[in-house]
RNA sequence: CGCGGGGUGGAGCAGUUCGGAAGCUCGUCGGGCUCAUAACCCGAAGGCCGCAGGUUCAAAUCCUGCCCCCGCAACCA
């Protein structure tokens, strides 16, 4: 049954590294939703991909040595390595470097420049000459770049804009008008508050202070900045054309049904995309959902602790499948979720150990022990029977309602609700008194066909969200995946089948220590080679000695040392230097507690023009050595000398 | 007044839109069972729903104030 085109699309991952778990998880999500919209009869087309161009991809190619386009190779393989490892049934693939998106985009810059809803003009901001990067108020540290430390100019940049007020009223009104189209609804009023209501501002749209993106053929001093480039994926992936030759495909499978997102770009795709669309005269899509974000729980997430959860890590222990569950399972619906070796423990064990694969053992085992692994109806039924059919058939249509709200985890708990009822059934039924005696076996044989297809239901649900598992189930059992119409009925599987003489074990219980013991081989083995690789160290222009001496280095005591109100960063000391005593403000609070550094022998810049911090008067600075693994230390002169010695 | 997200039994979360007897999974304790991966089934303990006020017949949910945690420039979905 053919239900009518269905169009998904993830966020195109973004090729500046190798994803993590969290980035994976959202195609995982979109796969599962594809699977499912499949089964249910749609012709469902299902997009993801890689966003490849911008400034920091740029300098990340520079670092290593490569072309941007050989760096980009290399991440998109390894991201589309992962989406494959995870078993996600993507239909294409498509990269922002493809050359018919990189000439689809030119032609929709032109166009859009044409009809006048982009105008060239100048973005200003803050500049930082070495960085090359504009920075807003907000974003520097002490009122310099937060990237080098250094001083930054009001700079103006010439660069094209898109008229995003233009349009606004018309978005306001569409947004009201289909409810559903954010999702969850709590962000709506978020991006009407906050964005649509107070104004748009028109949104730059090109740049000229790096060159690793399309260029804008009209203009070549100029590449298309992120967004018009990016969002753009989810048309010309499927053969839109701005000059009318849009393809077949394109035909029928825009708009599209569904963007998948991460909630921190919900307003690129509920207000920018929206007014492209617009603007290029297409209709909107259907819905935009924002997932949350999923968290690494045990302490923060670094690269330099080597505590970043990749995938195939977690397929390495767990497998496929057990990874899937987790993220599809134990992620909240709108709030983020927390992921930890323990956690995934956990669930590998209750739920795909004990519930599922004890459950399919269990039953295999019992129709070869009493009937050779035959399976047959004999339609001696109890009262009890009718619960567990019941509760088959009930599963099928509750997780249709979950999956229509794309509750997906509430659908995952809704099959496993089934299994549990399966394990309590056998408790009901008691297999092993029915089989002691030869007259009960009319009956055993019912008990355990009436569980071998409430199984069967049940991994044909699955399919959608372990697809490999519910294979495998099936196959064990020797039944065939059920479509959703045919999970309507019970009874289906075909009595006299024959189950697998071994039942192959589905999931094995894991132990906590054992796994926190390889991780942390893991982890050890993997720190090794970063401990010797010491930093590039970006040399700075030649000074003289006169420059050096142009500072005042003085060893300082510290006397007393108090956090400051209303700053995270700050801790305020009073230090004796020399003859006097001197408030400095430091921005170490993270590092040391006020009262370690109470007594600390310090060095202090000394003739530092005094400036404010969080209003609190700072007359000098002290030093201390950072790198860039978030490590600080205070620098101290190794014998006691008498506060007001001088350092040179 | 930086922005954003949170505080619900030991852990992870629902429930808050639109007030109406605090729920799920795990863990813990007790019991049952033995087909099964020390698995399964039943029962119990454990919560002034961050704090303080307010509205109401009724507040986890609405209003006001406060406290505390977590991200915040990349490991960006």
């Amino acid at each position: 049954m053919n239900k009518g085109p269905y169009y998904i699309t993830t966020a195109i991952a973004y090729t500046s590294g190798k994803p993590h778990i969290g980035n994976t998880y959202e195609i995982v999500l979109a796969d599962a939703i594809a699977r499912y919209k499949r089964a249910q009869g749609y012709d469902v087309f299902f997009q993801t991909g890689t966003d490849e161009h911008g400034q920091k991809i740029e300098e990340k190619a520079e670092a290593a040595g490569l072309t941007p386009k050989e760096f980009v190779d290399g991440v998109a393989a390894q991201i589309k390595d992962i989406w494959d490892l995870m078993d996600t049934s993507y239909d294409k693939f498509i990269r922002t470097t493809d050359t018919d998106h990189e000439k689809q985009v030119q032609k929709i810059f032109k166009k859009l420049y044409d009809q006048g809803d982009i105008y060239k003009g100048y973005y200003e901001g803050l500049y930082c000459t070495p960085c090359e990067s504009f920075f807003t108020e907000s974003q520097l540290v002490d009122g310099k770049c937060p990237d080098c430390g250094r001083e930054v100019k009001v700079a103006k940049e010439e660069a094209y804009f898109f008229k995003m007020s233009k349009y606004a009223p018309r978005l306001i009104e569409y947004i009201n008008e289909h409810p559903e189209f954010i999702q969850p609804v709590s962000r709506k009023n978020e991006m009407m508050n906050n964005f649509l209501l107070p104004g748009l501002q028109d949104l730059c749209v090109s740049r000229t202070s790096f060159k690793w993106g399309i260029p804008v053929d009209f203009d070549p001093n100029h590449v298309v900045y992120v967004w018009l480039d990016a969002l753009t994926n989810y048309i010309t992936g499927i053969g839109y054309d701005c000059d009318g030759q849009s393809t077949e495909q394109f035909r029928k499978y825009w708009p599209a049904d569904l963007h998948l997102i991460g909630k921190d770009i919900i307003r690129f795709h509920t207000i920018y995309w929206p007014i492209f669309l617009m603007a290029l005269g297409l209709p909107l899509p259907k819905q935009v959902f924002g997932h949350p974000w999923l968290l690494q729980g045990d302490g923060k997430m670094s690269k330099s602790k080597g505590n970043v959860l990749y995938a195939d890590q977690l397929v390495d222990f767990f497998g496929v499948d057990a990874v899937r569950y987790f993220v599809l399972h134990e992620m909240p619906f709108e709030n983020d979720g927390v992921i930890s070796w323990e956690l995934m423990v956990e669930r590998m064990n209750s739920d795909l150990a004990n519930t599922l694969g004890n459950l399919v053992n269990r039953t295999i085992s019992m129709s070869n022990k009493y009937f050779g692994g035959v399976v047959s109806n004999t339609g001696v039924s109890e009262a009890v029977d009718e619960e567990l059919k019941a509760c088959a058939l009930e599963t099928v249509k509750a997780v249709d309602a979950k999956m229509e709200k794309l509750r997906v985890a509430d659908a995952i708990t809704e099959i496993f609700t089934l299994f549990k009822r399966c394990n309590k059934y056998i408790d009901e039924t008691t297999p092993w008194v029915l089989g002691k005696s030869e007259e009960m076996k009319p009956r055993l044989a019912t008990v355990l066909y009436n569980l071998v297809e409430s199984i069967c239901i049940g991994a044909s649900l699955l399919d959608s969200f372990m697809h490999q598992t519910s294979q495998k189930i099936l196959g064990q059992l020797n039944g065939k995946l059920r479509s959703l119409e045919e999970m309507e009925q019970f009874g289906l599987y075909e009595s006299g089948s024959k189950v697998t003489e071994k039942p192959e074990i589905l999931f094995a219980r894991m132990d906590i220590n054992e796994v926190m013991e390889k991780v942390e081989a893991m982890h050890a083995a993997q720190a090794q080679p970063e401990e010797t690789a010491y930093p590039e160290v970006e040399a700075k222009p030649e000074i003289t000695i006169e420059d050096v001496d142009k500072l005042q280095l003085l060893v300082g005591e510290v006397l007393t040392c108090e956090p400051v109100k209303k700053a995270k960063k700050l801790l305020v000391m009073q230090v004796r230097v020399g003859s006097q005593t001197r408030q400095i403000v430091s921005g170490i609070a993270k590092y040391y507690k006020p009262e370690e550094m109470v007594g600390k022998k310090v060095i202090v810049v000394a003739n530092l023009k005094p400036a404010k911090l969080c209003g609190i008067l700072s007359e000098g600075m002290l030093l201390a050595a950072g790198d860039d693994a978030d490590h600080l230390a205070m620098v101290t002169v190794d014998r006691d000398m008498i506060s007001g010695s001088t350092v040179s």
